[in-house]
DNA sequence: CGAAAAGCATGACATAGATCAAGTAGGTGT
DNA sequence: ACACCTACTTGATCTATGTCATGCTTTTCG
């Protein structure tokens, strides 16, 4: 197994802080949640089918803030203080020990995160630091909590929510204990070609961090991506393009257990 | 990344069938739920703080079977018409794909397993078989979602068994992608040490299913174990002996955010 | 009891993938 | 435009780990 990007990206800013003396140098754009803040996340399934007392329980106490690129939201081990909604940018969660570290997976737009955590009261497991520009929903999970307990809806949402995660964590160790590393390329690449629904789009994160979450260094996915070049695979910077699909697919047999995130 | 015991088990026994006419050569011990085995599963932390009416619900269509070694117990992909607690002896959850395959865990009474498919009524994502002779409580998916939805306590111990198993296979995902396999083996050995409470144990399974569940092959296996002889570890067949536990723990460097299974 | 089969260990070898060391290309700020 | 980054690529190794072959125990079962 690999010793994973020993050498990854460890910037030197410091983490945000939420205790009102924000020790970043970026200002605070936003504390209280906006009127216009609370459709984009109410039509979250989590919340779409709560009862209007409850969700008010949830938004009196949130936060939204836009954060800039780079900035460490939760570090793993700290208290779950917040759920996490991201609304808008993109968050890597990551995790590390003994020096080492690897991405566990990215967030996009309207997605919750550590959602476990919150709920069992327990610490993070994975630390989370935004990719690009991003806007953040936080509600504080004591209020999570309350809701979760007063509100049968919305604890059967959370159990919906919890079970997705489960699985998806399931198909990832899959993926990774089944696949090569060609493999999980090749299948992250017909992934990314059905959600984009055309033969040609772009790479979802920069390829060190692909890399890291594919469970390889970036030099080995530089030559994986070559590799694929025979199956059909033209990559140029972060444009794919697809030029024979069953190549690809007969290389990467992608399986609903393991690829399909709907089931 | 291994390619995982492509010749791992596959024996010759007809999957188990619960429609009544039993493919299996071995009898069904039995079919109805007795008195006695209910209190065995209401202590259970998913089930011991429902509703008497609600219990009635799930115990109603339950099912209760003794099962010997080897029989395959439900296989990914097939819709998840029950909800399996173990009672007794020993199941394991494993994975296929393109002819390889690998172990996912061990489950070991008293606890359910693949509860997320029964909520999201969805296909099994892992394989399960029985490794010893074992006794597996049934309950019908129906029931356990109709319980679920009239049960906002039931909903919540759901919800937490949901978040610990989530926690459990994010853990479960850090250890693989960031550790070498000796160091997994390590680990694995030191937290068996505390579970024992005892520097003298039994590993809680074959070796072969061992390496497969810590992502090596058997012979890779073999010789970690050997590696490990200058840490203070000495393995004689299932029989392990920590002579230093200072000396394993400082390869091992557990860490309660991978190998505590209690946060 | 004896034969057959599992399970395991070990040596020799092959290979995937990590590491190290340059080098290139694309973007950013002055 | 310039220097300076940073991300990425590429080639040359090296190492962890898979594979294959073999033999030794232990267990299973007729």
């Amino acid at each position: 197994m690999p010793l994973l990007n020993v050498a990854d990206i460890r910037l030197p800013v410091d983490k945000y802080q939420l205790d009102g003396r924000c020790r970043s140098k970026y200002p605070i754009r936003q504390l209280l949640m906006r009127p216009e803040d609370i459709p984009e996340i109410r039509t979250l399934d989590l919340f779409q089918n709560m009862s209007d007392d409850t969700f008010k329980v949830l938004v009196r106490g949130a936060y939204v803030q836009n954060f800039p690129p780079q900035i460490d939201l939760v570090e793993e081990g700290d208290p779950a203080d917040f759920l996490h909604i991201v609304v808008g940018g993109c968050v890597e969660l990551y995790a590390n020990w003994n020096g080492r570290d690897t991405t566990m997976a990215m967030v996009r737009p309207i997605s919750t995160f550590i959602l476990a955590a919150t709920i069992k009261d327990g610490p993070y497991l994975m630390s989370a630091r935004t990719v690009e520009k991003s806007r953040v929903v936080l509600l504080p999970s004591n209020d999570v909590r309350t809701a979760f307990e007063q509100d049968g809806v919305f604890a059967r949402s959370v159990v919906n929510e919890l079970a997705n995660c489960y699985r998806s964590v399931v198909k990832n160790t899959k993926n990774l204990k089944l696949r090569t590393s060609l493999e999980r390329l090749a299948n992250y690449i017909s992934r990314s070609q059905i959600r984009a629904g055309s033969l040609e789009f772009d790479l979802m994160m920069d390829k060190r961090r692909l890399a890291s979450f594919l469970g390889m260094t970036p030099e080995n996915l530089s030559r994986a991506i070559k590799a694929l070049r025979p199956y059909g695979v033209m990559v140029d910077g972060a444009r794919v393009t697809i030029t024979n699909l069953e190549d690809l697919n007969q290389l990467a047999r992608p399986d609903p257990l393991i690829d399909d995130f709907s089931v």
